[in-house]
DNA sequence: TAGATATTTAACCAGATGGTTAAACATTCC
DNA sequence: GGAATGTTTAACCATCTGGTTAAATATCTA
């Protein structure tokens, strides 16, 4: 098995169990940067969004420049990688799941075949 | 975009957003599967770890099934079918991101051959 | 029936989380 | 300088989380 660091995983998938963060991760990979333009998309107020970026900051999913008095945020999708390869490794298991339903499928189809119903 | 169930995604990730549950899966995919089995791997109560494999058989990422006293646990890894395919989606991102870090790469290396540095 | 074993439930606690509003800070514009 | 704009910080609150210990429940065994 891949060897990860664990507490990046835990902040990774933390910040993911957030639906308000993943729309916000949705709506910077559409090319939307600041964050009163990211707030207005979401039924809550100012502060409840600065923190769900700083949330997604830390974890390293966005990156920050300021401009001013405007703060740019840009998609920081790297540390998806590593989520995606640990939950990879119970692929496995997930499709063996899938195979054996298949075959299950496969041999009641085939005995209600032999039945005659349609 | 792949329309997904919101609440189910909160729950596969706030499940994994866990060490020690990220810990239980990696047992269970092993073969082990009794709660006092499990339970000796991690350095807490019973009582705790009872907790832990109620919130990942929530997020239906284990099953139960009981034989007289004993409880035997068995992971069920197509949730994260649904998190792999969100996950995916960002693919497209973090690869964008490295494959501008080899572009990078590639010219300061071409660069410092033709300085002559080794 | 009594005792041992497997597991959960209950009650509690400290700290994290996700939201609010009000105030502060930083920058731009007039 | 002063008002408007973009954003964060502070203080607060309710709820959730992850742990504890003690007690309850369920089952097996002698």
């Amino acid at each position: 098995m891949v060897k990860h660091s664990s507490t990046t995983l835990d902040c990774t998938f933390a910040a993911l169990a957030d639906p308000t963060r993943r729309r916000i991760l949705a709506h910077l990979a559409r090319g939307d940067k600041c964050v009163t333009h990211l707030a207005r998309a979401h039924p809550m107020s100012l502060p409840a969004v600065s923190k769900h970026l700083r949330v997604l900051e830390k974890a390293g999913l966005l990156r920050r420049r300021r401009y001013g008095r405007i703060h740019e945020m840009q998609l920081e999708a790297r540390p998806l990688k590593q989520a995606a390869q640990w939950v990879e490794e119970y692929r496995k298991f997930w499709e063996g799941s899938l195979d054996r339903l298949a075959a299950y499928l496969e041999k009641t189809t085939k005995q209600s075949e032999k039945k005659g119903a349609k």
